[in-house]
DNA sequence: TCATATCATTGGTGGTTCCAACGTTGGCTT
DNA sequence: AAGCCAACGTTGGAACCACCAATGATATGA
């Protein structure tokens, strides 16, 4: 009959794993249903952050700074090609490589898109004053930083 | 030639669901292949966690309580079933229910994971002092506790 | 030149999180 | 008592994300 407000174990309540593994759900939640509404996805938005603040790279390039796998950026890219918000065109100096170009289509779609990310932002960090987010997001850093350090090549580069 | 450090976008650096984002890609990296180590994944330890703090319970509790959708209770219960780490058995005062109870080597599975997970909280949280993993724990539980107030029913009791 | 490394691409795996539907059973309302 | 609604376990499937191995083309450095 009733619920009664099931609590987690308290192992799992109080590991940063955990609330970290939490909070990502959420905010992979949040993420997935507004970037749907606006027929996006995360990676699409990653790479088109990339192309707008350093300009046209190869596809390796942004796999290696948006933290997407290679593989999983060449499909990504098809469908933002499809989609004609990205142009993908041979590199004259280097025949291995695709130059990856954002179209002012590909720009407008960001801008929006960084509208309902910011939104994002807002909803999931509601709870938090403003120097608590950024003291969040200094610590966050820092382990992220850790991560990237103690894993060399083999995560992100590919 | 050479790759030159290729920075994330700024965008992204700065945001906070992506920052949880890699956090918690990278905690989830460490749990699967050191659980792996141990023949387990995530989900077994959320569940062998509830049933060892909250003693034996039904299949939709623990599901509550740790967060995992109904179904994949079934399946996960299923495999710790077949390692004999859990019991399944009807509830005589209600039929529709099973009653999960661990066993003796459930236990001491569990205790051997919580040695692993320990670790890898020390892992995860190494460039922090300790009082910045406490600030870390609180902003995170207020976020989560956030998101599970907003979120009521559809999303953890299944 | 030859070995090594990087590139884009294909194809596949596994884990997490979810949703819809089903038949069974319990509880509540009338 | 009958009927309705809710909860239970289970099945099957979807989506996204993260990852790995391999291949053919090409570039670089020894």
């Amino acid at each position: 009959m009733m619920t009664g407000d099931q609590a987690p174990p308290m192992r799992l309540k109080c590991a940063p794993s955990w609330l970290i593994n939490q909070a990502s759900a959420h905010s992979h939640r949040l993420v997935t249903e507004r970037f749907a509404a606006a027929d996006a996805r995360g990676y699409h938005y990653r790479l088109l952050a990339a192309l707008a603040e350093f300009g046209p790279a190869s596809q390796a390039e942004l796999g290696r700074r948006t933290g997407v796998d290679r593989s999983d950026v060449v499909a990504a890219l098809n469908e933002l090609a499809g989609k004609k918000l990205i142009e993908r065109s041979p590199d004259p100096t280097d025949r291995r490589r695709n130059i990856i170009t954002i179209t002012p289509e590909g720009g407008h779609h960001l801008s929006h898109l960084d509208g309902v990310l910011a939104q994002i932002q807002e909803d999931l960090c509601a709870p938090l004053s403003h120097t608590e987010r950024e003291e969040l997001i200094r610590l966050l850093t820092r382990i992220v930083d850790h991560a990237r350090a103690r894993a060399p090549e083999s995560l992100l580069g590919k």
